[in-house]
DNA sequence: TCGAACATCTTAGCTGCTAAGACAATTCCT
DNA sequence: AGGAATTGTCTTAGCAGCTAAGATGTTCGA
C-alpha cells in the first residue's frame, strides 16, 4: 500500500465534496430547464439508464418512491411527452415506461454542453493520461456503487 | 487539440452520468441516516461548506428555496442540533447559521466510511498517476462550475 | 426623526409524498 | 378447471414542505 500525504488526501476529498454538491445543483438546474421536478428528472433519467424494459413497480423500487407516488410521476412525464404506458402484452398488470427519445431533441443542447464541458476537460491530457484517468473513474465508479449500496 | 475516439468519449460520457446517479442516491441515503430531507442535508451542507458566516438569506440563494422555506429549514436544522441561530451583532436583522460541530461526531462513521473508500480507489496507483489525477481533478470541478452556472 | 429599504418570519394555498386499501390480472393448489 | 392467494398498479386520505405575499422588526439616509 501507497500512502499519501495527508494534505493530498484533504484536496482529493475536497474535489469529492465540491464535486457532489455541483452535482446535485446541476441535477436541479437541468430538471428546472426540463419543465420538471427534480424527483421526476431523476425517475426519466433511472428510466432512460435503465436495462430493457422498466416497469412501475421497478421504477419504485429504484427510486425509493412509493407505489403511489411514482403512479404520479409517470403521470406527469407521459403529459410532457417524456413517456408512454405500454401494457405488458407476457403479463397484462404490468405497466411498462416507455423513453420516447423525440422529446429530447428539444434539450440536446444541455447535453451537447455538458459532453463539450466534458472534451474541454479532456483535452488538457495526452492519450497515457487519458489511460489514467479512465482507470480512475472505472475505479471510482465501481467503489462508489458499493458503498452506496450499503450505506 | 488532441482528438480522442469517439468510443472513449462515450465510456467518459457514461462514467460522467453513472457517477452523477449514484451522487444523488449517495445523498439521498446520507440525509436519511441522518434523519433529514434531502433539501436539509443539501442545506447543512452549504452552511458546513460556506466560507465565513452564512445567514439565512445568503442560504434562501444558494440553495434557490424561498426564505420563508429557509426559515423551516433552519428550524428543523436547529431542532435536531446541527446549527444554532445566532443574531448577527452587527446587524440585528440577519440570523446567522452556525454549525454546530460536535453534532457530526455521531456520523464519523459515515464519512469515514466515504474516506476509505476513496483511499480504497487512490491505492491503485502512483505518485506520478495521483498527480495526473489530481490535475484532472482541479479541472473537472472547475469547468462543471461554470457549466452549473450557466444553465 | 421619519420613511424607505432590508432581513426574516408567518400564513394561506398548493403540490407531491406515504400508507392503506381497491381493483384487476396472474399463479398456485387441489 | 376453479377458487384462493399473490402480484402489480392505481386511488384516496392525510400530512409535510414549498411558494408567494404580506407582517414584523431593524437599519440607513436625508
Amino acid at each position: 500500500m501507497f500512502d499519501m500525504e495527508p494534505e493530498a488526501l484533504e484536496r482529493f476529498t475536497w474535489y469529492m465534496r465540491e464535486h457532489s454538491a455541483l452535482t446535485i445543483m446541476f441535477h436541479t438546474k437541468v430538471a428546472e430547464q426540463m419543465g420538471l421536478s427534480a424527483t421526476d428528472e431523476k425517475c426519466l433519467d433511472l428510466a432512460i439508464r435503465a436495462e430493457g424494459p422498466l416497469t412501475a413497480g421497478r421504477l419504485a423500487e429504484l427510486s425509493g418512491l412509493s407505489t403511489g407516488a411514482v403512479t404520479g410521476v409517470i403521470d406527469r412525464l407521459e403529459r410532457a411527452g417524456y413517456v408512454r404506458r405500454v401494457r405488458d402484452p407476457h403479463d397484462r398488470r404490468k405497466v411498462l415506461v416507455e423513453v420516447t427519445p423525440a422529446e429530447f431533441v428539444k434539450f440536446g443542447h444541455l447535453f451537447e454542453k455538458a459532453q463539450a464541458s466534458l472534451v474541454e476537460v479532456l483535452d488538457h491530457f495526452d492519450a497515457d493520461e487519458l489511460q489514467v484517468i479512465e482507470r480512475y473513474l472505472k475505479l471510482q465508479v465501481e467503489t462508489f456503487r458499493k458503498r452506496v449500496i450499503d450505506t
